[in-house]
DNA sequence: ATGCGCTTCAAACGTATGTTTCAAACAGAC
DNA sequence: GTCTGTTTGAAACATACGTTTGAAGCGCAT
């Protein structure tokens, strides 16, 4: 399937095999036979298994980071000076992923797993190179998040945006366990789509929900100091 | 540290490792120099590095699930009938976590952790451990759950349900890290307790959202079927 | 003191991994 | 056709892993 490219094979095995079982758990040797390629392939065309790594999230973030900023581009023109509100923002971004060019019928849940084992899987060196590459998209939406949320103090603003992107990666690390149980308990089938349309009004309530942290119900010994 | 014991000295350096490192990327090398015991003791005591897995989980999972039972009798006593809100039972559940005996100053953290890790790294034979040991206070706390939200239906429950695991295993999981960010950026002091008190009403907000799901703003091309 | 479980130990086993090697195959320019 | 730089191929490399082995050590009842 796609290009007999050795270069594109490779990375659309590694990409899928990644996803599917992490970075650890995914050999060289899966890769290439799942590629119908060399194992040295690998290695001569990426250098290393952790360059490959970068390679694989590089090809989807990269004009993913592009269709975001022309995304925020388009929202604040769209609000003329106004700062965006959360839900816009909110959209913004998931709408970004979701209109994303998909190579096939799994892209965009390949790509938001991948994305979720990025922030779970602690790879010291994939930190360092998402940082690194993809630093300016990411502080514009905090910027975004700042202006949305003037109410919220710096400290819960901060723990908040936690809590949506812990919401996020965690679910959508694990979105196909989560879907199979679905189908299998409830007879449902859903897309990724409609998990980010479940998604969004979660974060955006959470976010701005009003902060009841010093009344814990009768009873509760919880100190807050 | 801890006692010197064999078992325990490799149950507390497997844990802390888990943690840090995930399951895969933890050898049983790592784990018996760190605990200063033989290679072959694993082995010998756990019969293999997934039994030793089980057990690390066995430790704190067992009494954490009577503790809970308890939480939920004494919150549906208190309630005599009437189905507890879903502040009461996330605080229950909150609160059994914290109150949990910790082996050290970490043990919160660790805990979120490790059970963040099993349902995000894909090991088959972890859930279905994990599944025929403590479904039934898992159980009880999805019936809480669907009783204080009788609002919702099936799927957006369980869609959101997986949204609270996630900002809590996620923030939980990182809580170390993410304080000492807090600490750095604005200077603010922060415990466990009060990670736990902003989050709770974070995620009954979420929880309890209108569905925007089907009005998404202007100039959306999400659909959902 | 002896014998008997249980536990520890150093060493090895077999397998799987990422990486390297070097010859063969290939493509395009002259 | 021949040369040149690039890509593929089969094989080997060194290392790390989980697990097994068999002897040594230990505590304790007899």
């Amino acid at each position: 399937m796609a290009q007999s490219d050795t270069v594109d094979r490779i990375l659309d095995a590694a990409e899928e095999l990644f996803a599917d079982r992490g970075f650890s758990e995914t050999s060289l040797r899966m890769i290439t036979s799942k590629a119908k390629v060399n194992l040295a392939a690998v290695n001569y065309h990426f250098g290393s298994k952790n360059a490959l790594i970068h390679a694989v999230f590089a090809r989807f973030l990269t004009p993913f980071s592009a269709t975001l900023e022309n995304a925020f581009d388009e929202l604040e023109e769209r609000c003329s000076g106004k700062p965006p509100t959360l839900n816009q923002t909110l959209w913004a971004l998931t709408e970004s992923a979701v209109r994303m060019p998909q190579r096939n019928e799994k892209g965009i849940s390949i790509f938001m797993r991948l994305l979720g084992l990025a922030y779970t899987q602690s790879q010291g060196h994939l930190r360092k190179f998402l940082e690194q590459e993809y630093s300016e998209p990411f502080s514009r939406f905090m910027r975004l998040l700042k202006e949305a949320t003037p109410q919220l103090s710096s400290v819960d603003r901060y723990w908040r945006i936690q809590f949506m992107l812990g919401a996020t990666a965690f679910t959508m690390s694990s979105s196909d366990a989560l879907r199979d149980i679905l189908q299998n308990k409830l007879g449902v089938e859903t897309t990724v789509q409609e998990i980010a349309a479940r998604l969004v009004p979660f974060l955006a309530a959470g976010m701005q929900a009003e902060d009841a942290m010093l009344i814990p119900p009768a009873g509760s010994k919880v100190s807050v100091a």
